[in-house]
RNA sequence: GGGCGCAUAGCUCAGCGGGAGAGCACUCGGUUUACACCCGAGCGGUCGCAGGUUCGAAUCCUGCUGCGCCCA
């Protein structure tokens, strides 16, 4: 019956492609650097490209859509800038991966090779993600794609490397880093989960008779490469001998006691084996005393020292020495399982071996401190403020940063080694040294480093270039809080730094983890992920955004289940509906509305409430409060504007003539603007229906609404609200004497023109299901609504006996609520010091319920009476 | 071990000094001319526990219990 061009159903999955195809080839994504606009940028935290779209992703990529999007509306030259980063373990994994299932290592290929191939996997493989971004919608300027590992990008990375290296802020050291035995590379402290796992604590006495000492380990194996026993020098036990030899079981190495004032006495035995090359702790205390360093272990954690062990991999190692120690006598005690913390890879879960070793670091002071400062003075805003002093704690106490890596898939560290242990840092214009024995550094960059680089180098940078100069410091730097330290940290620490003190951007928003119905976290291993391609595919992307957005409350995680997509595509059915209701009905978007003094007061109410819509909604969205925007939004279309102004509507379109034609205007503005509210956050029906509402391009550029600034009618609000409320009782009593909700009751209603209801009886007529009282009729029932301007008497022909029970019951409940409230009121009244002391507007307004109260028990208690037995 | 956060309706969460809210779920009724992915009407909470501050506490403070996260 709807005479209009609109299908009878939202159905996303037939239009959404179509839709963005058209939004990306008419350029409205692309932004112009030349444009007078204001700039508003965001770059996209580049996923990985071996990655394809999680929750989480599609959460963050929502977000940001959302701001730009409404940004682009509010007349903002609007930039969000795609790409992904290059992912070096997880891409040389993969790649590695692809190799074995040929029978081939990178080794077989040789570097140069192997680089290529991971070029080529890149080419056939990488960047599912990119398009898994279209289908949710993000409007992206793929002008401007970039990925870590182009020219530009690492130009930039070996600028700064070269600018940092002569700021001597990188600088190489033999350290114990966290190594990965699987990956064969280093990680840095932030690149290692650490969990509590069982294991095994093993005490082991070192040499004999009275000059004996135990000592307690869970990596046993490590024995092999102690070179001192350490005490704490007070400890009265051991004093004796600090200074002597013992000899270490199982090799007969004679290793020294040693005093070191960072022995906890009270842990274990109060004395510890120290093994220099593999413990952090004890690399320290060998520094303090001076002691070798023995690496007992090879790159894949194979013992490599000569003997009964050599070959044996570190866990085969570490039973075969328990029970080597056992046969000669040395075990004192062994406790099985025993609960402690061990560092895994975060990318491949094998435990972390510390490994004592030379790599390239950054020393991080200067720049963390900047980092902080940026937040601290306010010239970087977090969202919520509460997470900045976990971003405080984070860089205020940060370690010097691990960045060489033992892979070949990533940038190259720029740093030339000479025949007479030259040292050359190369800038991205020098030409590296040449000839007989320069070589240049085997090792690539930590990924996060070129990630770090990322807001100003896919602007241009170190390039003077005008997108840098029009974009940058980008506006908003959105991501979750679990990788506030990966992103944020890094970002700002470069940022800061290659712009001269220019802050990457100006709002950090952080949102929340994604989390199953039962709030758990979603995991493989747990089976309960979500995909959001399914959701893409069973409810479109605006119902997977809309769901997103919905429960993104700041700082907070959510959880996710179908049902609340499904409520999601709910919301957009309706939306569909309601607008095909008003479109059928001739809405439309007049350049100016009718007068204001010549419109309903349900025209009037409807139009302040979307005003007021409008400014919540733009308060809320500078605030990055979707969740509550979102609310909103849900509220007025469904609850208002469905629910009461399109019936209300439909009893003024059957006016006929102006009235109907006034009702058209206002259904079409209001429409309007919900619609372009909404579009940042579901942009494809709002798409369809914009165009067909109005004729227009495309919502993706129309302009943001802006309240009218007209003085609300708060008169024309309480009418309205006086209907609803009258509507709502005759429902109420209607649904309580179970008469059918379709059927008509002839109706008689008194005291509606002192209410200042009288323009108002057709909407209750039609709303309630009524009709006017014929000859004949019999007021069977009747009921009461107190209402602000007086009590509107509804009786009733309910042809039929009236279930007086059912009456009781309800005047009962009323009842019941009205003492309620009468007895709080009273209570609070009856108290001098409440009267003395509550400001006098909160004592008023108890005196004023107490009042109402008061009546409405008097009014239900002769109903009650009257009531036959 | 250090730090942070959370405990409100069956579930997921808002509210954070003056009348306990939402979505979903649930119950009842329904071919009402946009919509059953819907309409109408309902049910449901001593706001974790114990103290304290206040005329007044879900809301502020302290302690406890339980859960979660980050860091070591």
């Amino acid at each position: 019956m709807p005479s209009t061009d609109l299908p009878a159903a939202w159905e996303p999955a037939a239009v959404e492609a179509e839709l963005y195809q058209g939004w990306v080839a008419a350029g409205y994504f692309t932004a112009d650097v030349t444009s007078d606009k204001p700039p508003y940028t965001i770059v996209l935290p580049p996923p990985n490209v071996t990655g394809s779209l999680h929750m989480g992703h599609a959460l963050n990529h929502t977000v940001m859509d959302a701001l730009t999007r409404r940004r682009r509306m509010q007349g903002f030259e609007a930039l969000w800038l795609p790409g992904m980063d290059h992912a070096g373990i997880a891409t040389q994994n993969v790649v590695e991966r692809q190799l074995a299932g040929e029978g081939l290592s990178r080794h077989d290929l040789g570097r140069e090779k192997f680089v290529e191939r991971v070029w080529e996997w890149k080419a056939e493989y990488g960047g599912k993600i990119l398009d898994q971004m279209r289908r949710l919608g993000d409007g992206v300027d793929w002008s401007r794609e970039r990925f870590t590992m182009d020219d530009g990008l690492s130009r930039a990375v070996q600028t700064v490397f070269k600018r940092l290296f002569d700021d001597e802020l990188i600088y190489r050291a033999e350290r114990i880093i966290n190594w990965c035995p699987r990956c064969r590379t280093a990680l840095s402290d932030i690149e290692v989960e650490h969990s509590e796992d069982e294991g095994e604590l093993v005490s082991i006495r070192y040499g004999d008779g009275a000059d004996s000492i135990v000592v307690a380990t869970t990596r046993a194996e490590t024995m092999l490469g102690d070179t001192a026993v350490a005490v704490h020098p007070d400890d009265v036990r051991y004093r004796h001998l600090i200074g002597t030899e013992v000899a270490l079981p199982l090799t007969g190495r004679r290793i020294p006691i040693v005093a070191d004032a960072h022995v906890d006495p009270e842990f274990g035995t109060g004395a510890v084996k120290v093994t220099p090359a593999h413990d952090p702790n004890d690399f320290e205390i060998g520094r303090r005393h001076d002691l070798p360093s023995l690496t007992i272990m090879d790159e894949r954690g194979v013992i490599t020292v000569p003997g009964p062990f050599e070959g044996l991999d570190r866990f085969e190692a570490r039973p075969a020495v328990v029970a080597a120690l056992r046969e000669g006598g040395r075990v004192v005690a062994e406790k099985r399982p025993y609960l402690h913390s061990v560092g895994h890879c975060s990318r491949c879960d094998t435990a972390v071996e510390p490994r004592l070793s030379l790599q390239w670091w950054v020393k991080v002071e200067p720049l963390s401190r900047a980092a902080g400062d940026a937040v601290r003075d306010g010239r970087t805003k977090v969202h919520p403020p509460e997470l900045a002093k976990r971003y405080f704690d984070w860089v205020d106490n940060m370690h010097d940063w691990t960045i060489s890596r033992q892979l070949w898939w990533g940038h190259r560290i720029p740093v030339w080694y000479g025949p007479n242990d030259e040292v050359v840092c190369v800038g991205p214009d020098e030409q590296p040294p040449s000839g007989e024995g320069w070589r240049q550094d085997p090792d690539v960059l930590d990924t996060w480093f070129s990630a770090g680089l990322w807001p100003i180098s896919t602007l241009g940078w170190p390039e003077s270039t005008p997108d840098l100069a029009k974009f940058y410091p980008t506006s908003v730097l959105s991501t979750g809080y679990d990788i506030l330290f990966f992103w944020v940290a890094r970002m700002m620490m470069f940022g800061l730094y290659a712009m001269d003190g220019k802050q990457p951007f100006d709002h950090v928003y952080l949102h929340g983890l994604i989390r199953d119905a039962q709030g758990k976290k979603m995991s493989k291993s747990r089976g309960n992920v979500i995909d959001p391609l399914d959701w893409l595919d069973r409810f479109g992307a605006d119902a997977t955004r809309f769901t997103l957005a919905r429960g993104a409350n700041p700082g907070s995680d959510m959880a996710l289940a179908e049902e609340w997509a499904a409520g999601s595509r709910n919301f957009c059915t309706k939306l569909w509906n309601a607008s095909r209701f008003a479109l059928s009905n001739g809405a439309t978007v007049a350049v100016a509305l009718p007068a204001r003094d010549s419109l309903t007061d349900a025209d009037r109410w409807i139009l302040d409430a979307a005003d007021s819509l409008v400014s919540e909604v733009d308060s809320l969205f500078e605030a990055f409060q979707f969740a509550k925007l979102c609310d909103a939004l849900y509220h007025f279309v469904w609850d208002l504007y469905c629910d009461w102004y399109l019936e209300l509507a439909k009893v003024q379109i059957a006016e006929g003539g102006a009235r109907a034609d006034a009702t058209r205007a206002v259904l079409g503005h209001v429409l309007d603007t919900v619609l372009r509210l909404l579009h940042p956050i579901t942009p494809f029906v709002t798409e369809v229906l914009w165009k067909a509402l109005t004729g227009k391009e495309s919502v993706v550029i129309a302009d943001w609404p802006v309240p009218a600034g007209v003085p609300a009618d708060a008169d024309a609000r309480r009418r309205v609200e006086g209907v609803q409320k009258l509507i709502t009782e005759i429902r109420r009593f209607r649904a309580d004497q179970g008469v059918k909700p379709g059927q008509r009751v002839a109706a008689r209603l008194s005291g509606v023109d002192e209410a200042g209801l009288a323009a108002h009886v057709s909407a209750v007529t039609s709303l309630a299901r009524l009709t006017a009282p014929e000859d004949g009729f019999t007021a069977g029932a009747s009921l009461e609504v107190p209402l602000v301007g007086g009590t509107v008497t509804v009786e009733l022909d309910l042809s039929g006996a009236v279930d007086v029970a059912a009456e009781r019951k309800r005047l009962t409940k009323d009842l019941g609520v009205a003492e309620k409230e009468l007895a709080q009121c009273e209570a609070k009244l009856g108290n001098p010091k409440f009267t003395d002391k509550a400001p006098a507007d909160v004592v008023d307004k108890i005196r004023t319920r107490r009042d109402a109260a008061a009546t409405e028990i008097t009014r239900v208690q002769a109903r009650l009476a009257a009531l036959p037995a």
